[in-house]
DNA sequence: ATAAACTTTCATTTTTTTTTGAAAGTTTAA
DNA sequence: TTAAACTTTCAAAAAAAAATGAAAGTTTAT
């Protein structure tokens, strides 16, 4: 296989990942793209190598960046903009859980913590319902802070992890 | 809030929730009415609670049962299936991310040793895509195997946790 | 102030995904 | 074996999501 044979599949591939996780397609495709490059890619060429219009890709980068994975860069004396992605995984991974949980997992916590609080009236019903929704919404803190606590203990993680367990 | 609101408000969110990442609402509603339900429920209401179709109903009980994560029940002298959904949510977590794993990320992980393996020429690009996609290859097999080893160290788990880490 | 170089927006179109519903299939009971 | 009670399948329809492209907007240089 050669190289940009090579760079197509992980880019097809990256996309399809993408949006298994509701991620759309071309979004995570540009961002294969950038984090494979070395350089700085113009907008122009992202679209020519994707096989996108300029509407697409202008508003796939704002999303990009907005999650905070893909940056803006200017080339001195050149007009136009070029973009690069976060490339360092672990600050990839913390940007897009940070970003996901602000969005879809607080929201969802919220309306776990509503419901799960109704009165209820002693029925089998209801009271599996309460219960089962309580449990989903401690469940669900928990999964949430995992990936805080991943981070927080990346350096020297297992004498943080026994310190913190034992206090 | 009363009982019926509150099961309707969890059932949309979760369904939100569902889609958001990758899983089709009809799927992700379906289970979240079956996870609270204390009792079994026949296709018939499911599709009355709802508001969908027969053949949607069906389709979407037989991906959850693909799962593993919904089961059929059968009530002796019905002669319609009900259906139960797994309730205990560390065992939901460990199958869900079992079958996403050999779904998705395994098939990902392939592409991606495949075209780590380049021969590169020595050019600056190549040889970035070749550094970059074996880091990423090394992320997302360490990533997968997080599940694994929390469920493997669920009892006891801190213990077990330094043994491994020590050895 | 004008225009060139570039980016963003958004109504419309296209594509993809999901849902429907009726026909075909299956199981059970008599 | 027949028929009733139920489930599955799948082509077609509907709905939802994504992409297009041209007009509007912005910035920079002269």
């Amino acid at each position: 296989m050669e190289f940009k044979e090579a760079k197509n599949k992980f880019v097809q591939t990256w996309g399809a990942l993408g949006s298994q996780w509701g991620i759309n397609k071309t979004m995570a495709q540009i961002h294969a793209l950038l984090m494979v490059s070395h350089e700085p890619i113009s907008m122009e060429d992202i679209m020519d190598e994707l096989q996108i219009s300029r509407g697409n890709a202008s508003m796939n980068l704002r999303a990009l960046m907005d999650w905070g994975i893909v940056y803006k860069e200017y080339k001195a004396g050149e007009r136009k903009e070029f973009f690069t992605a976060e490339k360092d995984l672990d600050e990839l991974a913390v940007k897009i859980s940070r970003e996901r949980s602000k969005r879809e997992i607080k929201p969802a916590l919220k309306i776990l913590k509503e419901v799960s609080a109704i009165e209820s009236d002693g029925t089998a019903a209801e009271k599996h319902f309460v219960d089962q929704t309580t449990k989903l919404y401690d469940f669900v803190l928990k999964a949430d802070n995992v990936l805080d606590k991943i981070t927080e203990f990346k350096d020297n993680w297992l004498a943080k992890l026994v310190v913190k367990m034992i206090k």
